[in-house]
DNA sequence: TATCTATTGTCTCACTTTATGACAATAATT
DNA sequence: AATTATTGTCATAAAGTGAGACAATAGATA
């Protein structure tokens, strides 16, 4: 094997995931810190040879996030000249004592495409990869300098999301099988960052058929108790 | 240089690239047909080391129509392992006498790039590149079976247009600079190939606030002489 | 010059969708 | 039994859309 290149990977092209999370409250996404340099980043890895980027990305998060068959968009490819640093590379190669020559393929200029990705902040328990000691939720107002222009990638990501979000929905897995009205209404605020009026929100989702009325969620709290729905 | 790889470009990684135009009435694309094959293809293309994915699709789109600063949206990558099919790519350069050794990288798994562009096609005198002997309008609904996953990138190009309509508009250089009411209309009823009602789209679009009303049009046909507008 | 033709710009009315507020129903607490 | 907070649904107003009507008009026709 050239120290330029690594048999087992497409050259040059790489993946990076953006992985929305819902806690009820705010929308957070993974980010993940390099051990020892300070250097934050969003998950991401490289295309086996053998492999379709679909594939490539779904064994990624379920590395992260032990989460299987998880709702993926494939939104932008980020390709400009400006986005690769081999310097920021090879500090995170010798933080974690990796040999230079062998992994000299991590600082060639790379192609990402973006994703993301919608979770059950509740169902994940997420786990670093070999290269970072720590992945954790930050709230999307929160997000710290990101290496590269990973904040570009969630910025655009978000963009995305947002103006798509009526046709998301119902593949998107950030509730629970069962929810309440109330926590959808939630998870759309959250994602626009707006509040929206209840009633024109119960009557348009409900209009949509793409719920299914379960029975009643009894909260202990002294109210009348919702309903639960699920998507069809 | 290996005969698996090409210094001067990324390898594995192309664009291929879906370029609507429109001549009045019907919605057409570019297609181009490999030399001694009765193969059909996209335009399409590599992308150089030293070169953003942007700046290639530009050149090549410039190369085969002569227009610069096209509107060109990146919709979609294309990454199966099923997308690539060496024995076509071998029988192109055949067709075209190339040294199969010195082009083995051609024949190589390629993750691509779809895009779309919209031009003007009045403005445009087709050329084919070096080993395609014909490039030509077909109408959506008369593309041939193209190579590889063409036909895919076209159904999808088209789709993604359709659901964006609305907001590329006023990127879209389907039409002259200035235009009439009538002809913003037939080109919304092409992409969207339906018919639409002339009072509403007229009122839609007038609240839009994207139109600028200039002066008449007298085109020397016997009824009143519509207003030209351009986009804002 | 007067009339005719085809198309345009705008208006009207009916219908549908959305915004906003009102209100009764109800699960648990007091 | 009264109170509280929230839910599901309805009532009314406001905004948007569909479908047609009609006057205005550039040029053709006579």
């Amino acid at each position: 094997m050239k120290g330029s290149e690594n048999a087992n990977f497409i050259p040059n092209l790489s993946y990076d995931c953006v992985i929305f999370g819902f806690n009820g409250k705010t929308l957070k996404i993974l980010i993940l810190e390099y051990q020892n340099t300070g250097f934050f980043a969003l998950p991401g890895g490289f295309i086996k040879k053998n492999q379709s980027l679909k594939e490539a990305v779904h064994q990624g998060v379920e590395e992260r996030t032990g989460l299987k068959n998880v709702f993926l968009d494939q939104f932008q490819i980020f390709a400009s000249l400006e986005r690769s640093d081999p310097f920021a590379m090879r500090r995170i190669l010798e933080a974690n004592n990796k040999n230079i020559e062998e992994n000299n393929w991590m600082m060639d200029r790379f192609v990402t495409v973006g994703h993301y990705a919608l979770i059950n902040y509740e169902d994940v328990d997420p786990k670093p990869d070999h290269l970072s000691d720590s992945i954790g939720w930050y709230a999307i107002e929160d997000v710290p300098r990101l290496i590269l222009d990973h904040n570009d990638i969630v910025d655009k990501a978000l963009e995305v999301l947002r103006n798509n979000i009526s046709e998301k929905i119902i593949g998107m897995n950030l509730l629970p099988q069962k929810f309440t009205m109330k926590q959808l209404q939630q998870v759309f605020e959250a994602i626009l960052d707006q509040k929206l009026r209840r009633t024109s929100f119960q009557r348009k989702m409900l209009s949509l058929d793409i719920l299914e009325r379960h029975e009643k969620l009894f909260e202990g709290k002294a109210h009348k108790a919702p309903y639960l729905y699920s998507f069809i």
